[in-house]
RNA sequence: GCCCCCAUGGUCUAGCGGUCAGGACGCCUGCCUUUCACGCAGGAGAUCACCGGUUCGAAUCCGGUUGGGGGUACCA
């Protein structure tokens, strides 16, 4: 802890002594946007060219909860969940801010012992009335006095400004900064100054966050100067936005990392989609792994535009990623998400036509609790057109297909094909619909031969009574 | 109002002074085929926001305009 953190590195592309933080502050779930910064700070930790003994950076969670009125335990572990669940793992903390007050306060009376900053009872309308009598591009300047809250003395000439690694180079007039309010006149610290105190304090070399930060930099990098320490490295990402082009939230459905995952998603997926929002990893290839993102991923090659969540292609990664896990891992996570168990068969036949876990079981719960009811389908397809029939051909041929594999449920129901002379879909969609309900439904040989020969042919019986019943 | 940031097909992006402006998602067509998907092969879709410069030459550099966004709290 302390002011001795020596020089600060530049992002050069060596990483060895770099800290990077993910600070949250605990207000609500984890959304899309703050999860995409966690990544980038992870995958900066983790990855690019390694130091001359590979060591990795250090990745720090701290949880700015000095907004007490809106900061919850349960917000808090929901952070950590989604974090765990994206597999985003941490080196150092969570540190909570609201414990460290007391390092705040002493970091504050240096600034006020050294005139950096001075007490102020000015009140908002205050700062208005100076603004108006000013003009609106002059920034507020207070008078000392002795007590009340506390502000931040800006210079009056000059600029603040630092060089962005994502965006180059952006400078503030110090003329036009108000002094800012640093603490309250209860002596509780204000954001902006803690921040600073506690990334000067946990050593940390590139500070990684959203793009609405950029206005708090200048105070932030006055407050490093005040304390008499070189600043960390800024780094600043664009927002991202629902589809209707508005800040995402709650409204546009799946924007929590907590309903990304009641909706099916992979963590895999979800990593490797909003690492992609924003960020420029290839021109030809963008299906990642963790790993390979973090080997990619250079944080001066970050996009420097907002950027649009769109499900859709987050469906197809997912689906990707999916098919990517194998049977034994998918099948694994698939009896986790739907609470059931004994499911590797239907995955295997199943697991190359769905893009979510959540598409699974309406696809396949056919096979565990018996038919779907979908009366449109089963009068399209059985009581018309020979589809009672067929289905009594093929009733007859998977009777007597013996062993009831794959294979031969293939050619049982061909042969059946071949004597009719009918199109295939006459003679498969009936039984489709018998054993399942629906005319949706994993590939028909293996989902009959899942079924059992009993079941489909009791199956096949009822189709056809309840046929016969509509036809008198 | 003031300060700051941004601007390539519907969406995410590649591009970094000379390209038929490339890829991915989505969409359309065909193939595969038992449905739905997957996969494969094609296709439609971009006055590179606009206007002015610089240059033999600009999506690429500069300025302005417009549009969008962020900030403007004794919130974080």
């Amino acid at each position: 802890m302390g002011a001795d953190q020596g020089p600060r590195r530049h992002y050069d592309g060596r990483w060895s002594d770099m800290r990077v933080r993910f600070a949250p502050s605990p207000t609500g779930a984890l959304h899309i946007g703050g999860a995409r910064t966690a990544l980038y700070n992870w995958l900066l930790a983790r990855g690019g060219p390694h130091g001359p003994n590979g060591e990795e950076g250090t990745f720090v969670l701290r949880i700015e909860d000095t907004d007490r009125e809106r900061s919850t335990p349960e917000n808090v572990e929901q952070i950590l969940d989604a974090l765990r669940w994206l597999n985003l793992d941490w080196d150092e903390g969570p540190v909570f801010q609201s414990q460290r007050a007391g390092r705040h306060r002493e970091a504050l009376e240096e600034l006020l012992a050294s005139g950096r900053a001075y007490h102020s009872s000015a009140t908002a309308q205050e700062v208005r009335a100076y603004k108006e009598r000013h003009g609106w591009e002059r920034g507020f300047r207070g008078e000392p006095e002795s007590a009340g809250a506390v502000r931040l003395r800006y210079p009056d000439a000059g600029e603040t400004g630092f060089d962005d690694v994502v965006r180059g180079k952006i400078r503030f007039a110090n003329s036009s900064r108000d002094d800012p309010v640093i603490a309250r006149a209860d002596g509780s610290l204000l954001y902006n100054f803690a921040v600073a105190v506690d990334d000067l304090d946990a050593g940390i070399t590139h500070v990684v966050r959203g793009e609405d930060h950029i206005s708090n930099t200048p105070t932030q990098l006055l407050v490093f100067d005040a304390l008499g320490v070189p600043p960390p490295v800024y780094a600043h990402l664009p927002l991202l936005y629902g589809p209707d082009g508005r800040k995402l939230s709650k409204r546009h459905g799946a924007a929590s990392v907590q309903e990304l995952r009641a909706a099916g998603y992979l963590p895999e997926a979800v990593d490797n989609y909003i690492a992609l929002l924003g960020a420029g990893f290839s021109a030809d290839e963008e299906h990642f792994s963790l790993q390979e993102l973090a080997k990619r991923f250079r944080l001066e090659r970050v996009s420097k535009n907002p950027a649009i969540f769109d499900e859709q292609k987050l469906r197809h990664m997912n689906g990707r990623h999916l098919r990517e896990l194998g049977i034994d891992e998918l099948t694994r996570r698939l009896e986790e998400y739907t609470g059931r168990h004994g499911l590797r068969g239907a995955v295997e036949i199943s697991a190359e036509k769905i893009q979510t876990l959540a598409d699974f079981w309406p696809l396949v719960s056919f096979l565990f609790d018996g038919p779907v009811d979908d009366a449109r389908a089963f009068q399209k397809v059985i009581c018309s057109d020979g589809g009672v029939e067929n289905l009594e051909a093929a009733r007859e041929a998977l009777a007597s297909a013996e062993p009831f594999t794959v294979e031969n449920v293939e050619a049982a129901l061909r042969g059946v094909v071949e004597a009719l002379g009918a199109k295939p879909g006459k003679v498969f969609q009936p039984v489709r619909v018998a054993i399942a309900g629906t005319t949706v439904s994993p590939g028909i040989f293996e989902s009959v031969a899942l079924l059992g020969q009993e079941e489909t042919l009791a199956r096949i019986d009822r189709a056809l009574d309840r046929a016969g019943a509509r036809k008198s």
